[in-house]
RNA sequence: GGUACCGUGGCGGAGAGGCUACGCACCGGAUUGCAAAUCCGUGUACACCGGUUCGAAUCCGGUCGGUACCUCCA
């Protein structure tokens, strides 16, 4: 079988991938905060690391591959956004995980084994503080702020390649006297009065919450080990969440590494630009939904970069997205895909999770159906069938499959009788409504454009 | 300023010292009452300047340009 190989952010280096515990895969992938609906670029990094995802449980077996992925559900801006909109933060993040969820499975994004939500192991975290408090790596700050010392850690930076004093000459540093060091960061945050009493919880501290990053120290701990194969996440996280991830981890567990291989996801950009919450030119995937694109077409074009390389997303790759499945869809026709995944498209999701090259040997498959659904199935991919993908998905508006079907005898009669003025009508009529028909020897098709 | 990534035909996008993907679009042809789909044909591209080499888009050096990160972010 062919290797596994990475590009590991850790070394830069592309490596071939060995699981700590031969066999066993454990997978860390950083998910969304809930308060709001998930853009594209969340949508990016969960449908690239589901390559990830398919391919492990595709080489070691289901069994054997623990696939994590978070709900960070306490948060600052969780907090606001219950506060501006009056919902109770439960509800608001209950709400916002299940939108999340809904969305995924529209991309065909696999469930993961684990889905832990941060307010699930706040016990966990303390645990970990007073580990890291103990150690002397941390320490209660005369505004009641825990934050952990990172000059206790000698080689604080290693993930994104920063010494300390590049930190501090960033422009972004919050300097606060309560801090010994500039670049100190938050463990557990104290409760301010105007806080909602349903996002504190008790903790030798007093009422307060936890960081950001300790989040994933603590939960990734729990589930997966002190000492894990692969932490992946979008490459924005490299610093300083996951660098804060590693420097919590590293000093509480005493281990030389937080995970083995650390995996980022290039951003997705929009006119040239980052799509991010914080600029607010974002897609959400509900407006993309909603515009009739399909699940699968956005998986399509979500896929069609590298995932390490930004990807510029444009109504052109949408298109183009869409054109390559009907092309697939249409040499497949419903042909009983094959038992197994074919060698080259293994191959090339081995290398790297090279997902364009993937796509281009599956359009050499065109004339092997049943391994063209074999391959597109393994990328998550041609899950309708034919029928559905091409006649169904039509709006309300849109004309029904028995008002055409009505349509199309009526314009077989016209053309038996040599009248194609009217079969033309008819032909024109059905173009105006987004229907394409198609006339072969056994008879009319149709399907939606 | 620091840390990284990147620059490939009209567009998207792999590849990575000699065999020059793949898709979309365009154009021509076959086919069709007209279409659609399909099939056939047409494109010799790697930012720029040097260097190494028998040979460089690929390696090395430099230049220019782009993007991200530098404590909200996937």
């Amino acid at each position: 079988m062919t290797d596994i190989r990475l590009t590991n952010t850790l070394t830069r280096q592309v490596e071939v991938f060995e699981p700590l515990v031969a066999g066993q895969v454990g997978v860390y992938l950083c998910g969304p905060t809930v308060y709001d609906l998930a853009h594209l670029g969340n949508a990016r990094s969960a449908v690239n690391f589901d390559m990830l995802h398919r391919l492990l449980r595709h080489d070691f077996g289901v069994e054997n591959v623990t696939f994590v992925r978070n709900i960070t559900d306490v948060d600052d801006k969780i907090i606001a956004r219950s506060i501006e909109s009056g919902k109770p933060i439960g509800e608001l993040t209950a709400a916002s995980t299940q939108d999340y969820l809904d969305d995924l499975d529209a991309l065909s994004v696999l469930g993961v084994t684990n889905m832990p939500r941060a307010t699930e192991y706040i016990a966990e975290m303390i645990a970990m503080i007073e580990v890291l408090i103990a150690k002397g790596h941390a320490y209660v700050a005369s505004d009641g702020n825990v934050l952990f010392h990172v000059p206790s850690m000698p080689d604080y930076g290693q993930l994104s390649r920063r010494s300390q004093d590049d930190i501090i000459a960033g422009a972004r540093v919050e300097i606060s006297a309560s801090k010994r060091d500039a670049s100190d960061f938050v463990l557990w945050k104290p409760k301010k009065d105007d806080e909602p009493a349903s996002a504190a919880f008790e903790s030798p501290w007093g009422l307060g919450r936890p960081g950001w990053h300790i989040e994933c120290s603590a939960m990734s701990k729990s589930i997966l080990g002190d000492v894990f194969d692969i932490h992946a996440g979008g490459n924005d996280l490299i610093f300083p969440h996951h660098e804060n991830e590693i420097a919590q981890s590293r000093c509480a567990n005493e281990s030389a590494h937080m995970a083995k291989t650390w995996l980022h996801n290039g951003m997705l950009m929009v006119e040239g630009q980052k799509m991010s919450k914080s600029l607010g030119n974002f897609f959400t995937v509900r407006d993309l939904l909603g515009q009739g694109h399909r699940g699968e077409t956005l998986r399509l074009a979500l896929l069609s970069g590298h995932y390490r390389a930004p990807l510029d997303f444009t109504q052109a790759k949408l298109t183009e997205a869409k054109n390559r499945l009907d092309s697939w869809y249409r040499a497949w026709n419903g042909a009983t895909p094959a038992t197994d995944v074919p060698a080259a498209v293994l191959t090339a999701v081995r290398d790297d999770l090279n997902t364009p090259q993937a796509f281009a040997e599956i359009d050499t498959l065109k004339g092997n159906p049943a391994e063209l659904a074999a391959a597109a199935q393994f990328l998550g991919l041609l899950n309708l069938s034919p029928e559905d993908w091409f006649q169904g998905g039509g709006s309300a508006d849109d004309l029904t499959a028995d008002a055409i079907d009505a349509l199309i005898v009526e314009r077989a009669d016209a053309k038996k009788s040599k009248n194609f003025g009217r079969a033309d009508e008819i032909r024109d009529q059905l173009t105006e409504a987004g229907v394409v028909l198609e006339d072969s020897a056994g008879g009319t098709t149709w399907r939606r454009g």
